[in-house]
DNA sequence: ATGAAAGCGCTAACAT
DNA sequence: ATGTTAGCGCTTTCAT
């Protein structure tokens, strides 16, 4: 243990200030110095006291990354991206799992990135006014994928262009009762995704019912909870009412699968009874044959790992959020409606 | 940010040494004392700065998870569990991505856990002699999941005997030639999961035959890297052989889910043509209805936060490892073969 | 029960 | 280019 700075400055026959200049690379040390340096760090095995480092410079070398849920397919692929490219740069990364509004509170509460980190991500997670301010008295960068906040670089994809695309597409195939599965307020955590699809689910399917001279059907938005099960019974409900839709739309492909399910059980065929799109385009969409709006996930992750690295260095410029591009993936689960 | 502990024993009225004393309960402190301190330090947002903390201490309040790959089910769904329980008790947790055996070289050549940390959780990975000294000479406590080290405590299920389970379910419905799609050598990171799952197929599936009296098919046995798509070209290779085995045992629902797909693509019906039975009860097995082996993967990251914490405290006891029950879940993938 | 003082191991001026 | 000297903000003897 005691492998301190000293030693090595005695092996190598200089000074600690030396010695801590050598290891770090700063520039003012002869070369000759620097390899004797290096050579003594080795033979001792030494590496720097993160804590007495990071208490003379204030710095971490650790970013905090704020997810909602870590084993949730979009948040874990996102966490693999950012991990990458900081561990490259010899960043630590702290996690920090919400959960619920729990412990959203708990976190917020107890605030355990006080002189912690050097920079905060935040995926996917509106803050409140307060919250922000919490994150923004840190002093640190703050980044966020999938949500714009003042005061924070962001990256994510546009999210109402790529749904109303994905609804274009049911539209473009014949279909003119279109269903919706997503998140009806509330929404946990306040996550605002699920508003921008619906939005945009609305604004193409209304357009249809105003062509087509009758009023939307208010029962079409159901709410399934970003999961499996939920899907499935969103699809459930919709089966149930009296004119049914020809085509889903679903907010993420989790939901997708359990529509699949559903419409399985329930003896209807996809897409000759019913069609059913998807948004993310997760690991397994291709394995159902899922129709799905692809979002580059591990890139969102990278993205936002460059960013973070480009703050610690280059001090805090702030840009306009950096969208990345989605696209639609047609497999076999839509096609035309059939006329009954 | 000059919230240092000095302002707050001003404030209080007392000196810096009772302030440190009272903020963190140790007993030795009057009640008004500690009253006083607390409310000053609340009127302050005053919060202790962890390197200053560990510097003092040698104590980091952080646990290092190190993790093959985050974004796989299984393993993001342990490291749910483990934050879990570990922020509940104020430890953060210092996550590592290996990914592959370029990143394992670089992370332990590199070694950022060096006084990061208080206590490591390695998540399926076999060490080697060099890895495991490594990790030990931190002088921390060291828990695994999924494997067995000396010097270390660990979580698991018994995956030979969960594997020999669900080959006599196989066995008993009927089947006699059953395939494998698991990994064979060599498995990457050198995981040894996927081997104790093929001992158990062979020591099943070789019974069977040494009963009938004939040898074992060994193109029986495939490798389908424990991803979806792996699992579809092993099921390929299969259903290529002169002699087509009636079932299939995947070391993993993933690799299951893949060879349902094989199937479906090849016109063959489940369980009709072919039984496939998996391994782990993925949150889609059952939107499948793939016949698995359930373990409780979140408990296993739970066990493992309460290990760390108990070795946190009470020193290092060295217990003889946990092991969790599976379940084999019968769904609707397996069937008595059909007499051709 | 509380305070004074000496570090924990490093980095950052300031000298030389 | 290198060494000297102060801290960084806390915890921990040791006194009182």
């Amino acid at each position: 243990m005691p492998d301190k700075l000293d030693d090595v400055a005695r092996l190598a026959g200089v000074s600690a200030a030396t010695v801590s200049r050598a290891l770090r690379g700063v520039r003012g040390v002869a070369e000759g110095t620097r390899a004797r340096v290096l050579a003594a760090a080795a033979e001792l095995g030494y590496a720097v006291s993160p804590a007495a480092s990071s208490l003379a410079t204030g710095r971490t070398g650790t970013v905090g990354v704020i997810v909602p849920y870590v084993d949730r397919w979009y948040f874990s692929r996102i966490i693999s991206g950012v991990e990458r490219v900081l561990r490259e740069a010899g960043i630590s990364l702290l996690l920090y799992n919400l959960g619920d509004d729990a412990g959203r509170a708990r976190f917020f509460a107890e605030f355990p990135l006080r002189r912690r980190v050097d920079a905060v991500l935040v995926l996917s997670l509106p803050l409140s006014e307060a919250e922000r301010a919490q994150l923004l008295s840190l002093g640190a960068p703050l980044v966020t994928v999938g949500t714009e906040e003042p005061g924070a670089d962001s990256v994510g994809i546009d999210d109402h262009g790529a749904a109303v695309t994905a609804m274009r597409h049911l539209v473009q195939l014949g279909h003119r009762e279109i269903g919706f599965i997503g998140e009806t307020a509330p929404v946990p955590l306040g996550f605002t995704t699920p508003l921008r699809r619906l939005a945009a689910y609305r604004e193409v399917y209304h357009a249809v019912c105003r062509e087509d001279g009758r009023a939307p059907e208010a029962g079409f938005e159901t709410g399934g909870g970003f999961t499996v099960s939920g899907g499935e019974q969103a699809m459930g409900t919709l089966l149930g009412l009296p004119r049914r839709p020809s085509a889903v739309f679903a907010a993420s492909d989790e939901m997708a699968f359990g529509a699949l399910r559903a419409l399985r059980r329930a003896g209807l065929r996809v897409p000759h009874d019913v069609s059913v799109l998807g948004f993310d385009d997760h690991d397994l969409a291709g394995l159902l044959e899922l129709s799905t709006v692809a979002q580059p996930v591990a890139e969102l992750g990278e993205h936002a790992g460059r960013l973070l690295l480009a703050r610690l260095s280059d001090g805090k410029i702030l840009t306009s959020p950096a969208i990345l591009r989605t696209r639609l993936v047609l497999r076999g689960s839509t096609a035309p409606p059939t006329t009954r």
